[in-house]
DNA sequence: TACCGGTTTGACAGCGCTGTCAATTTGTAG
DNA sequence: CTACAAATTGACAGCGCTGTCAAACCGGTA
C-alpha cells in the first residue's frame, strides 16, 4: 500500500540504508548517490514511517509543545509557528496543555519525556522561567528550548529564545509620556511570568529616564487576566488624583481597564488613555481600538523550535551546523485610538 | 530503560501476546489473568509503546484534528475536548490546521490519511459539511466522526454530532422579541456553514411564529468575523427606519456591531439591542456584556471523540459495546446586559 | 479411557526503520 | 604501482508490539 524505504532503495539502485543516510541528512554521502536518492523519493513520493523511525531509533521525531496560557490567541500562534517548523523538518507535534499550579508538574513532565519517547520540548512561560523543570529536564537527558522574557546567562542560555518585553515596555511609556502624560498607572501581570517583573522594570525605567517621578502608588499587582484590569482600574480611576492614563501589562487586562472606565463614565482616550501588550485580535476589537506592543508569536515559536530541532541534530551528528536563528525579539509599539494626549 | 510488555509478561508469568490481549481489552482471557497482568501492569507502571503498536499492527492510535477556523477559543476548546478523550483511551493527537478554500484540501487529506497512519478523523466545520470531504474519506476507509449544525440523515448519519443551531437562534431571537422588539436585524455568517443557515431559519421561524414579518432588508450576508459585523451593523443603523435590536451570528461579529454602534454614536442597549452566539470569552469582555448562546465545545469535541474511538473499537471487535455518547447538542440562552427592552 | 468442540494461551514472524560494524571504493603519498 | 587512511556503502539485527496460527487445556460424551 504505502510506499518504503525498500521501494526507494530498489529505484535508485542503493541499499535501504543508503536511502535512510539522505533521508536524514546525515554526512558521507557521495553528492551523486545522494541526487540519485533524492529522485527516487519524489518519484515515488515516499515520505518516512514515524513509528518505525521512532521505534527503531534511540532518536525520536516528535515535539512536545508544553503550556499553560489562558491566552487562546498566545496558544495558536504558538502552535502553529511550531508546527510550521515542525512540518518543514520532518517532526510530528505532539500537544500537552498542563497546569503549572499542579503539584505533581514535575512527575508529568519526566512521565511525558519517558513514556512518549519525544525528541524534544518547547516550554513557554510559565514552565520556561520555572527553575525546577529546567533542572529536571536538564537531568532527563532531554532536549529542550525555552522561550522566555528579558535575558538569561549561564549554562541554559544556549536553548533560550529572549522577548524583550524591557524593551518594548518601555517604549510604550514613553509614548504616554511624550503625550503629555505624568500619572501613569501600571496594572503587573501574574508574579510567575518573569514578563511581569519585566515589563514593570520597563516602565519605570523609562519614567526614570524622562524624569518622571515613580509613585507607588500607581503601580497595582495582579494577574494577566480580564478581572484584574478591571479590578485594577477602578481602584486607580477612583482616586481623587486620578492617573491620566493606564499601562496594563497585556491586551486582555487593557480590556478590563476600558470596561471599568466604561462604567465609570470616563471616556477613552478623552479622559484617561489605556494601553496594553500583546496584540491580541481582540486589541483591534475593542472601541476604541487599543494601543499596544506587538509580537509575531507564530515566528518566535517558529524560530524556537527551528533551533530545538538544530540542537536535536548538533547532537546526533556532531558536525552538523545550525542555521541561522533569530534568538532575540522586541515586541514593536503599535499606536491606535486608545492613547492620545494628556488634557488634564 | 522503560517497561516493555516483556516486562509484565514475566512479571505475571504468562506469554508476552497475552499482555497484548489485556491491554488491548480482547475478548477470551480468563478473568483470572487478566487480573493477574492488570496487576503486573500497575506494579511496573508499564504503559505501551506508541511507536511499536502503530508499527505493529494494523490500527493505528493516533487520532487527527482537522479544522479551519480563525476562532482561536473555539479551536482550543475543541482541542482539550478531543485530548481528554484521547488520553482517556490511550489515544495520540495530530493537529492538522488547514486552509478550507485550498485547491488541494483533498489530495491533502488524502495525504494525511495514507502517510500518517491516523486511526480516525475529528472533523470541524466547514470540512465536516463538505460532501467532498466525507465521499472521499469515506471512500478511503478511513473512520471519521463530523460534528455538524442541524441534522443529518442517511449513511453518514451514524457518525455526526450534530449542534441544534435553529433552537438556539430561536431561543434568542424569541428574547428579543419578548423583550418588545419588533424590527430585529440580523447578520449572517459565511455561506460555507451550514451553521449560517440554521441560525437564519431559527430567526425567522422566531419571527414567523410570533406574527412577525420577516423584512429581507433587515437580513445582512456577511463572514464570521469582527469586520462583517461592523459593516453589517453600519448599514442596518445607517437606515432612517432603523431597527432596535441586531442578532449577529457569533459573538465576534457581535463585537462589531457594538463597535459600529459606538461609532455612530448609538448607545447599546439604549438605542439598539444586540446579541451575539457562542459565548467566546470576549462576549464577557466588551461593554456591555453581550447576551449571546452557550455551547460547551470541549463537551463536544470531548463526546465526537468518543464517539470516533467506539466505532474504531467496534470495527476492531464486532461485539465491542459503546458506551452511551451524547450526540445533539442545543446552545443554551445567555442573557447579558446588551439587550434589553425596546424603547422606540 | 478416548474423543470432541470450545476456550485460552503461546511461539514466532515481521511492521519500516536505524544503529552497528564490517566491506568496499576512492584518494593520495611513497 | 603499491600501501594505507579516509570516504562511502551495505548486511544485518532488533526496536516493542500485533497478527497468525498452532498448541494446550477443559469439561462433557461415547
Amino acid at each position: 500500500m504505502s510506499v518504503t524505504i525498500n521501494d526507494v532503495a530498489r529505484q535508485a539502485g542503493v541499499s535501504m540504508k543508503t536511502v535512510s543516510r539522505v533521508i536524514n541528512n546525515e554526512p558521507s554521502v557521495k553528492k551523486e548517490t545522494f541526487d540519485r536518492v533524492m529522485a527516487a523519493v519524489k518519484a515515488l513520493n515516499y515520505q518516512p514511517n514515524h513509528a518505525a523511525r521512532n521505534l527503531a531509533g534511540t532518536r525520536s521525531y516528535s515535539i512536545a509543545f508544553v503550556y499553560d496560557n489562558p491566552n487562546a490567541y498566545y496558544v495558536i500562534d504558538m502552535q502553529n509557528g511550531i508546527l510550521s517548523a515542525c512540518r518543514q523538518q520532518g517532526y510530528e507535534l505532539l500537544i500537552h496543555p498542563c497546569n503549572h499550579q499542579s503539584k505533581t508538574i514535575i512527575e508529568e513532565l519526566t512521565n511525558l519525556v519517558q513514556h512518549s519517547r519525544v525528541a524534544g520540548l518547547v516550554l513557554t512561560p510559565p514552565f520556561s522561567e520555572m527553575p525546577q523543570v529546567v533542572k529536571t529536564l536538564d537531568a532527563l537527558g532531554i532536549q529542550f528550548v525555552r522561550i522566555i522574557s528579558g535575558t538569561e546567562k549561564g549554562k541554559f542560555a544556549q536553548t533560550c529564545v529572549f522577548i524583550d518585553d524591557h524593551a518594548a515596555a518601555y517604549q510604550l511609556t514613553e509614548h504616554l509620556i511624550k503625550l503629555g502624560h505624568q500619572q501613569i498607572g501600571f496594572l503587573c501581570g501574574g508574579e510567575q511570568h518573569r514578563s511581569t517583573a519585566e515589563r514593570r522594570e520597563g516602565y519605570e525605567a523609562a519614567l526614570r529616564d524622562h524624569g518622571v517621578k515613580i509613585d507607588k502608588r500607581l503601580i497595582v499587582e495582579g494577574e494577566y487576566a480580564f478581572d484584574y484590569g478591571v479590578k485594577g482600574a477602578k481602584k486607580l480611576l477612583g482616586k481623587k488624583d486620578r492617573p491620566t492614563a493606564i499601562f496594563a501589562s497585556n491586551d486582555e487586562m487593557a480590556a478590563g481597564a476600558l470596561f471599568a472606565a466604561r462604567l465609570m463614565g470616563l471616556s477613552v482616550p478623552g479622559d484617561v488613555s489605556i494601553v496594553g501588550f500583546e496584540d491580541s485580535p481582540f486589541s483591534r476589537q475593542t472601541w476604541p481600538q487599543l494601543t499596544t506592543a506587538h509580537q509575531s508569536n507564530r515566528l518566535i515559536a517558529q524560530q524556537a523550535t527551528a533551533l530545538l530541532i538544530a540542537r536535536i541534530r548538533e547532537q546526533l551528528h556532531p558536525n552538523f551546523k545550525a542555521p541561522e536563528i533569530q534568538r532575540h525579539f522586541v515586541p514593536e509599539l503599535i499606536v491606535r485610538e486608545s492613547s492620545t494626549v494628556a488634557t488634564t
